[in-house]
Parts: C-alpha cells; sequence; structure tokens
RNA sequence: GUCCGGUUCGUCUAGGGGUUAGGACACCGCCCUUUCACGGCGGCAACACGGGUUCAAAUCCCGUACCGGAUACCA
C-alpha cells in the first residue's frame, strides 16, 4: 500500500465524456498500479449548470465501467464553506485583494467566443497587475466592504517571477506570472470559483497525483500560485493528452452527439471490459505490439512514462451505420466477444435476451448445452450483444424478420426452390424422422434408433445427394435454407446452423412461405 | 493577439543517432468454404517542411507551416 491518491473530478454538467472516461480510467489504473486510493469528486459549484441528471449519468457510466472510488464521494458544493474560509485567509495574509470592480454582465454571445475576442483585442500587451483595486489599502478596503459594498477576491499574483512544476507527461513547465492574471478566488456573490475550490478540495483529501486533460495545463499554473500562497506543496501534476473528434477538432455532444457517451456504448451492447482496453491504447502505450488486455494487465503495465504528448483522434463516420464509432473500438468489442470464456460472456448475453423478450429459463437448466454450443457459434461473427438478439434473433424465436437482401440473393433469384426447400424438408423428414420428438443433442444417446440423427455429417449427406438429385449447386440449397432458418444471409456453417436449430424447426421453416411472400421493399 | 503544447501509414501506435521504419484497425486481393462480417496468407500506405549538428538524423538543435489547448466573477 502506497500513500499515492488520485481523484476523478468530473463536473456535472453532461453525461460521461469519452475523454473523461479515460481520464477516470487512468486515474484508476494508476491508482491500482501503484496500491493507492482512488476517489471520485463531482465538481458541481457551478450551480448554474450542474444538474443531478448529470451525476447521475456520470455515476452510471463509471459504475459500467467498473471503476468505483475507494472512499466516499466528495461533492464540491458540501465544501463551499471551507473554500471561502481559505480566500479570507488569503485575503487576511495580503496573499488576496477585494475588487469592487461592477460584475461585468455576461454576454449574450458564445460565452467562450466573447472571451476569445476580448483576448485577441487586448493582444500580449495587456498588463496583468492593472487592477485599480489590487492596492487599496486595508483600511479602505475594509471600509468599503463595510458599507456593503460587493466584492470579488481576487489572488494578488506576485510581480516578477514564475510558476513551475514537473509535468509527468509534458515535461517540465514553466510560466511567467506576467503571463497570469489576478484569478478571481470568489465570486462577488461570495461563490467560490473553480481554481480555489479545486486546490482546497485537493489538499483536504490529499490528493498527491493530478491526472487530467491537457486543457487543465493553464489551470495548473493559476493552481500553483495558489498552493504558494497558502503555503502548501503543489501534488504531483501528469496531464494527458486530448481526445479529438475525426476532423481534428473539439468531440463535443453538441456537435457529436451521443458518440460521446458512455452510456451510448453501453446500451449499444459494448463489453466493458473491450472499450476499456480500447481506450487505454487512446494515449498510452505500454511500448509493446499488443492490443489486448485484461484490466489486470493494463493495472500491470500502466505507467505516467507510456503516455503520450500528442493527441488522439476518436475515428468515426457520421451517418454510416457500419462506422458509428471508432472502427477499432468496434473490433475491440468483437474480439472480446468472440474470444472470451463463454462463461463470462454468457451473463452479458441472457440480459440481453431478457430484453428482447428472447430468454428462457431453459436455458439455465434443461437447455443449458443447447443454449451454450448455440452462443458459442453464433458469437463468431457478432460485434455488439445486440447481435444475439437481432441477427441470432432466430435460434430463440420463431418471430424473426427475412433480410430483403438475403431474400432477393439466396431465394427469389432461383425460384426452383420455393419448391426444392420444402421437399428437402420432406427428405430431412423421412431421414431423421424418428428423432422428432427429441431435440438433436439427446439423440447420440439413444441407440435404438434405427434412423440416422440429425446431426452434421449425416445432414451433409443428405443435402448432397439431394442437391445432386436437383442438379444444382450445394450453395444454391445452402443459402436458400439458411434465408428460412436465420432470415440473414449471414452467419456460421448451415451444418451446424441446421443441427443448432433442430430437426423440427428445420422442418417448419423450410416449409414456411413467409419469405417468398413478402415484398421487395426493405 | 499572447502564452503553452503537439506533428511516424486514413486512424490508434512501436521505434528516440545506423531498422528493408514494426504492429493493430480500416481498406484491397487471394485462400478456406455453401454465404459471410470467423479464420489463414498477402498487399496498399507514414517519419509536416526548411536549415543546421554529425561519418550517419524519423530520432538532437533552430526556424517555418499546420493542428490543438488556454486565455471568465465557467468547470
Amino acid at each position: 500500500m502506497s500513500d499515492v491518491r488520485v481523484r476523478f473530478a468530473p463536473s456535472p454538467t453532461g453525461y460521461l465524456h469519452i475523454g473523461s472516461a479515460r481520464t477516470a480510467l487512468f486515474n484508476y489504473l494508476y491508482a491500482r498500479h501503484t496500491g493507492g486510493k482512488f476517489l471520485l469528486r463531482i465538481e458541481d459549484t457551478d450551480l448554474a449548470r450542474s444538474t443531478e441528471e448529470s451525476t447521475n449519468s456520470i455515476l452510471e457510466g463509471l459504475k459500467w465501467l467498473g471503476f468505483a472510488p475507494d472512499e466516499e464521494i466528495v461533492f464540491q458544493s458540501n465544501n463551499a464553506d471551507k473554500h471561502r474560509a481559505a480566500a479570507m485567509k488569503l485575503l487576511e495574509d495580503g496573499k488576496a485583494y477585494r475588487d469592487f470592480t461592477p460584475k461585468a454582465e455576461p454576454s449574450d454571445a458564445n460565452v467562450k467566443d466573447a472571451i476569445k475576442e476580448r483576448a485577441r483585442a487586448q493582444g500580449g500587451d495587456k498588463n496583468m497587475r492593472d487592477n485599480e483595486y489590487r492596492d487599496l489599502s486595508k483600511d479602505e478596503s475594509d471600509a468599503r466592504a463595510a458599507s456593503g459594498e460587493p466584492f470579488a477576491i481576487r489572488l494578488k499574483v506576485p510581480d516578477a517571477g514564475k510558476t513551475s512544476f514537473e509535468d509527468q507527461v509534458y515535461g517540465p513547465q514553466e510560466r511567467d506570472y506576467a503571463e497570469t492574471e489576478d484569478l478571481v478566488l470568489l465570486r462577488s456573490d461570495g461563490h467560490p470559483l473553480y481554481n480555489l475550490a479545486v486546490v482546497c478540495d485537493d489538499i483536504e483529501m490529499q490528493i498527491t497525483h493530478v491526472i487530467r486533460g491537457q486543457d487543465h495545463l493553464t489551470n495548473t499554473h493559476k493552481q500553483i500560485l495558489i498552493y504558494e500562497a497558502l503555503g502548501v506543496t503543489p501534488p504531483t501534476f501528469a496531464h494527458l493528452p486530448l481526445i479529438m473528434a475525426p476532423n481534428k477538432g473539439k468531440l463535443s455532444k453538441r456537435k457529436h452527439g451521443e458518440v460521446v457517451s458512455m452510456t451510448t456504448y453501453r446500451d449499444a451492447g459494448f463489453i466493458a471490459a473491450a472499450f476499456r482496453n480500447f481506450l487505454a491504447l487512446l494515449g498510452w502505450s505500454a511500448g509493446e505490439e499488443r492490443e489486448i488486455y485484461s484490466l489486470d494487465e493494463l493495472v500491470e503495465e500502466f505507467s505516467l512514462d507510456g503516455i503520450h504528448r500528442s493527441n488522439a483522434v476518436f475515428n468515426f463516420t457520421e451517418g454510416d451505420p457500419r462506422k458509428w464509432t471508432d472502427d477499432k473500438a468496434i473490433w475491440m468489442n468483437a474480439e472480446y466477444i468472440r474470444t472470451m470464456p463463454l462463461g463470462e460472456l454468457i451473463p452479458f448475453v441472457k440480459p440481453e435476451l431478457n430484453a428482447a423478450k428472447l430468454w428462457r429459463d431453459e436455458y439455465e437448466d434443461d437447455d443449458k448445452e443447447w443454449f451454450e454450443n448455440t452462443i458459442n457459434l453464433i458469437r463468431q461473427r457478432f460485434f455488439t450483444l445486440k447481435d444475439f438478439s437481432s441477427q441470432g434473433r432466430a435460434y430463440f424465436s420463431e418471430d424473426f424478420d427475412f433480410d430483403a437482401a438475403a431474400v432477393e440473393k439466396n431465394l427469389k433469384k432461383f425460384p426452383d426452390l420455393k419448391t426444392w426447400l420444402p421437399e428437402l424438408a420432406t427428405r430431412f423428414e423421412v431421414e431423421f424422422g424418428d428423432a422428432l420428438q427429441k431435440p438433436a443433442r439427446e439423440q447420440g444417446r439413444n441407440t435404438q434408433h434405427s434412423n440416422k440423427t440429425f446431426t452434421e455429417e449425416n445432414i451433409e449427406t443428405v443435402v448432397k445427394a439431394f442437391t445432386e438429385e436437383k442438379g444444382t449447386k450445394l450453395g444454391v440449397i445452402m443459402n436458400g435454407a439458411r434465408t428460412l432458418l436465420t432470415g440473414v444471409a449471414v452467419g456460421p456453417s448451415m451444418l451446424s446452423v441446421f443441427e443448432t436449430i433442430g430437426l423440427e424447426r428445420t422442418l417448419m421453416r423450410l416449409r414456411s412461405q413467409m419469405a417468398w411472400n413478402q415484398s421487395n421493399e426493405t
């Protein structure tokens, strides 16, 4: 057990963003790797924008990812009194001053742009120390405050010198005091501001390492100023490169919608372990040619040294259902689905089938073996958990749709199949009929049967003979049957499909004219 | 504008003085096969640019360009 204490400190102004999720991951990994503590602090000091809904959404996202904090969650707004006290102390010590400048009216334009415009207009000549109240005498300041005049409290940044720190990712960082304005600590309505709150809380929570987005780099200099004024040694800082949109611009909810929200991935059938794995590789590398890491392996391998300095692009194509999110994330998820131990996968499949009303309790009981074999068979070509209830629907229900393209390509193109397939059903019935009363899997145990069992090898023999009789190609029969049996054009070997679907359902589906009657529309 | 940071295949990245610049995803081709989004094999594809330093630069230094971040009584 080390004394490392890190925190993930999201502000509840939206759902858990993919970038925040990665920050949480890196903090979590660092804590586990060092044997330290991973803490969670909700930075809800912006009363106007913070919502409980956001807090819940963030908590949900973290829960899904599996990052439970080691201590009670800290809500920053609960500490406002302490923040105010710290500001007052700095005022007492002469490290801060009252600014009686009337609060500027918020611009009606986009705040961010307005700030940027103003900054541009001021250029590089702006004097950060030109506040007329900076050197107001204590007596006058006290008097004006006593008279009820509103004031903000600003940090009195020293005239000469510079802040510096050793960033664990970006290396040595320096910033001249002249570049930093006398930042506001306390608003004129008494509300503590971000930088003050963060410093106070990090001190109180005894945070040793601050691991956060690179967009906080300049805040860090401001915060160091506060640490210095407070006479406290700052923690170690490690800034993370940012995750950008495909055009290398900012990844935002407004512009990019749900692709950036963690809950989207949960709801889209992603496995948390796979998404974590994907996230870990965005901006970090163990320096080896490996892609798949379990959580334990990530914890083992993780180090601040492996974090990059350049931003990463989260790649996706809006409007393309096949590439709605990053290719690698989809691949990673598929990889997990097809390779993880079946026993670990099934607990994820069950709720999915349940939600689609496809679950039957027998799958854990009498039909357990069949169910496991089926899942194992169909997972090979699946990308998400959703596929089990959509593409895999025909394995669990009679009520499934026929893909129009599959019907067109595999059935209607060969009109003979309209009679051939029902004929094949009859052939199956003749060859395997005695087995009808029992599931295919149990037939092997019954040596009394004179008929052949409905298993791959036997099915192959029958279908091949049937194909020859009809003078057609095996593929025509197989693909036609595939469409009728599963509703789709892709899937595992048809012989496995026949066996898995079972004789009874196979006969019924081969004889059904439903697909044939379906119109060409979609 | 100013300050800060970054730049290796389309994307994620390895490599940090001498490599045929490696891997993964995506894409393309071939194979397997009854289809396929599984699998196998292969291919396409990158050191932003210009100067230095050096016997030797993707790697070190400087500059340029481009990209990003910050710049608030937001977080």
